[in-house]
Order: structure tokens, then C-alpha cells, then sequence
RNA sequence: GGGGGAGUGUCCCGAGCGGCAAAGGGGGCGGACUGUAAAUCCGCUGGCUACGCCUUCGUAGGUUCGAGUCCUACCUCCCCCA
């Protein structure tokens, strides 16, 4: 990647600024493309989970971005390809999902997606097209004659990521292999539909994008281009997106919003400019300044993130309810209300709730026995008094305000609330 | 088709003379220290109606007082020969 290339599009500028780019298949030809002010890009999504988390999280700013700049994002749904599994899943048994489920997954993903983009019918307006729409219809002889016969084996068998599967003697099935040449075709299609020239993804999805590209230039489609952006970690390693709890969620059902802003807030210090600059708008200049702080200052840099970060999905008004929930909580000691909460019966608490079966209700630890362990290591609190006693017993003196504050070490909170 | 090897605690890697809830890592969680960070140190890391009971070592049987460990068949993966 040539550092000294200087862009003369917005959108190219923002992208390398920003920290979004990793590889690119011709930064001037694309540069020109982007400045001309129409440039369409796709990215590719699968439908296999309810909704999006974190680790999609840069390729959705990837295609805000894009529309930003006055480009038209696609996001493409692979309910095509999610219908026959999926095929990096080296271990998970895959499972076929049915087509109802394929299609309420799809439902979960265009409610992110909607947050972020803007659709419509518009020039610049997002759209959302689904490769079932061409992939479905395929008829095996027909691909063969028109689509397959423009692949090279041979180039594919050169290709990294097929290469490093050979070479370490890892299966890679027929389905898998082909699973480059129907994201090769989706380009294509794309392109034949909607004019789209720009494929984009995280750096693993290289390879596959080049294969389209290169299906492109055989099937007479004009000049196609690649870009992705760097597959993300944590400062120490972690991937992004996933902690012991699961994934986290664009979506409140699945992560309350509290919980999406804990998140970020607690990030690690050496990550917070780059995570600034990625999952937030606020400009550089700004960011400058907040990556700056030294020490413990660099906690207001955390909260700057976790709030603008959780105003882009969740909206600003529960940004700041969450922000001011972690103030209460962490800085004062008091009791938020708007902590995330359980419901119970008020009979339940009368009749004396033992701690142990009151921490599972919570979801604060998975069984007794794991409560049992948390308490013995001083891990439990009621009321913000640790746990003494596996024996203790929660009751209506416990009770202030109608709810009880359940913690499990210092950060997670639940309040079980009397109805 | 013939010969050889492997599948272990449902997060991963990996030890395991017939007495095993099963060594050791990694990861994770909790505690201490901090700044809701990192690093470091300590503890925990099958379940339950819990000084006891139940379920775990690819699957199904068998031998044995007792099986992850021995035998048989099957499944899956790898290596060598054809």
C-alpha cells in the first residue's frame, strides 16, 4: 500500500484517515471512480444469526461512509449462500437454517442496517437486494457453460487462502471451494443490476472479491475494484465483538444499551484513537485531543467513545441515559434506576429468595454451583454487601425502592425488580 | 482394497500404570493492586434438592468388584502402500 497516495476523493480520504483501509486493488482508479460521485459499493452479509454484532461493525461504517460521501451502498444479504450452510464453520455442525428463519434473520439485519443507512429508491439511497434473487434460479448446466468456465482452478489453487488449507492438509470441501465463485458471481450480478464496481470486506474476504473482480473482466463487465479493511483486534489480541457473555449486539433486545456502552467504555487504553476514529464520527481533530490524555485522564476519551459509539446505534437520548447510569453506579456508588433489570414477584421476595436460585434469575452467573464458586471467591454482592453465606436468604428488608441490587464482581449489575 | 495412527473435561490445546470429576497450559470468571485500563499476584473454571447423589473421555456393546485406560463392532479424521 503506497503511504504518499493522496486522494482526491472524500470518500477515500475518510477511509485512509480513518483507519478503515488495509488493501485495495487500484487506489487511483477507485479515487477517481469515488470522485466522480458515483460510485456504488456492495458488501456482503450473511443471514446466519438474528441480527449484526460488533465484529460487523466496521464493515457497516464501511457503507456509511460510502453514503457520507455520496456514494450508494448495497448490503447484500447471502440468503442465498446461507442456505447451503456455511463453510468456514470448521467445527460447528452446520446446520441447515430453514427458510423462515433465513428470512427473520434477514428482518433482524435490515433493523441494524437501518440505523446506519439511509434507504430508499433514491441515486444515493441504501438497497438491500438478496443473492437468493439470482442464486436460487441458478441451473447448475447453465452456470457451468456461462459463469464456470471462467474460473481457473489453477488460480484459485495459488490463492493464499485455499493454499494455507492444503498445505496444513485441513479439508476444504467442493461447497466451500465454490462458495469463492458464487461470491465471484454476486459481483458480477451486482454489477449487471445495479452498476455496483466496488466490492467491499474484511481482509480475509481478499482473495474472494479478487475472484470476482477477475470473473468480472472475463465476463465483459467493466473495471471492478477490491477493498478491505483490516480484521480488527483488540490491543491485546482479542478478536472484536465477542467477550465470555457472547457477542455483542447491535440491537437492545439482544444487549441492552447500558451494556453496549460498558463495552466500549471498557476498552483498553492503547485502543481507544482507533477505535475513535473507526466507530465514531467525531472529527479527527477532536479525537486528537482525546487520544492524548495521559493516565487516567484517557477514562473521558472511554466515555466520549462509549457514548457517541452507543448514540449511533441505539440513539443519543439512551446514550446519555447510559452514560449517566454508569456515572451513578461507578463514580457516586448509587443505585440507577435504569440499570438493567429482572422482574420477580413480590411474592417470591416475601416468602424469603435464596441468593443462590436469586443470582441464576438475574443471569448473573449460568447455575447454583457457579454462584456457590462466586461467593466462596467473594464475588457476590446484595446490595453492594459481598456475599457471605451461600445460605443467605434475600427478603423484603432487603427491598429498597422496590428493587434489589444483585452485582457480580465490580462492573455488572442487575436490579431484580418487584412487580 | 492392504498396513499404521488418532478422537479426552461441549471454549481451545493437551497428559492420562485398571480405582478418575480425570495432570498441565491457553482462554474465561472472581479477588488484590489500579483508573470501570494494561501488566502482575492469588483463587475458581461438570451439574444437583450438596459432608451425599448424578452425568462426563468419538458411538454401541463386552470383560472386571471397578474402565478414559483392556476386548469387539461401528463412525470420523490423518499417514503409508496399492
Amino acid at each position: 500500500m503506497s503511504d504518499d497516495f493522496r486522494p482526491a476523493s472524500d470518500f477515500l480520504a475518510v477511509l485512509i484517515e480513518r483507519g478503515y483501509l488495509h488493501q485495495c486493488s487500484d487506489l487511483a482508479g477507485l479515487d477517481q471512480k469515488a470522485k466522480s460521485g458515483d460510485l456504488i459499493a456492495y458488501i456482503g452479509f450473511d443471514c446466519t444469526a438474528a441480527s449484526l454484532h460488533v465484529g460487523s461493525l466496521v464493515q457497516i461504517m464501511l457503507l456509511r461512509w460510502l453514503q457520507k460521501t455520496g456514494g450508494k451502498p448495497i448490503a447484500l444479504m447471502g440468503g442465498g449462500t446461507t442456505q447451503v450452510g456455511d463453510p468456514s464453520g470448521k467445527d460447528e455442525s452446520r446446520k441447515l437454517l430453514s427458510l423462515e428463519t433465513i428470512a427473520a434473520n434477514k428482518e433482524g439485519i435490515k433493523r441494524v442496517f437501518s440505523k446506519f443507512l439511509d434507504f430508499g429508491e433514491g441515486k444515493h439511497d441504501a438497497i438491500m437486494p438478496d443473492n437468493a434473487q439470482w442464486l436460487g434460479a441458478l441451473n447448475y448446466i447453465d452456470f457451468l457453460r456461462e459463469v464456470g468456465r471462467h474460473f481457473s482452478v489453477n488460480r484459485m489453487l495459488a490463492m493464499d487462502s485455499v493454499k494455507m488449507r492444503l498445505e496444513r492438509d485441513q479439508e476444504l470441501s467442493f461447497l466451500e471451494f465454490n462458495y469463492m465463485c458464487l461470491q465471484a458471481y454476486d459481483f458480477v450480478e451486482l454489477h449487471k443490476r445495479h452498476g455496483c464496481v466496488l466490492q467491499m470486506g474484511g481482509s480475509d474476504q481478499w482473495g474472494n472479491i479478487i475472484t470476482g473482480i477477475d470473473l468480472g473482466r472475463r465476463m465483459g463487465a467493466s473495471q471492478l475494484y477490491a477493498l478491505t479493511s483490516p480484521l480488527l483486534t483488540t490491543a491485546s489480541g482479542a478478536k472484536m465483538g465477542k467477550t465470555a457473555q457472547g457477542a455483542v449486539w447491535l440491537e437492545e433486545s439482544l444487549l441492552p444499551t447500558f451494556e453496549y456502552w460498558q463495552y466500549w467504555r471498557n476498552c483498553e487504553d492503547r485502543d481507544v484513537g482507533r477505535f475513535l476514529k473507526l466507530f465514531t464520527e467525531l472529527p479527527l481533530s477532536e479525537i486528537a485531543r482525546l487520544e492524548a490524555l495521559d493516565g487516567a485522564e484517557i477514562n473521558e476519551a472511554k466515555k466520549v467513545l462509549a457514548t457517541e459509539a452507543t448514540a449511533m446505534v441505539h440513539g443519543r437520548a439512551a446514550a446519555l441515559q447510559a452514560s449517566e447510569t454508569a456515572r451513578q453506579t461507578f463514580e457516586e456508588g448509587a443505585l440507577a434506576e435504569s440499570l438493567p433489570s429482572v422482574d420477580i414477584g413480590r411474592d417470591e421476595i416475601e416468602a424469603g429468595l435464596g441468593a443462590l436460585a436469586a443470582f441464576v434469575k438475574a443471569g448473573l452467573v449460568t447455575s447454583t454451583s457457579e454462584a456457590r464458586r462466586q461467593i466462596k471467591g467473594g464475588g457476590l454482592k446484595i446490595n453492594d454487601e459481598t456475599v457471605a453465606d451461600e445460605r443467605a436468604v434475600i427478603g423484603a428488608g432487603d427491598v429498597t425502592e422496590g428493587v434489589v441490587k444483585l452485582s457480580l464482581g465490580r462492573k455488572r449489575h442487575v436490579l431484580l425488580k418487584l412487580i
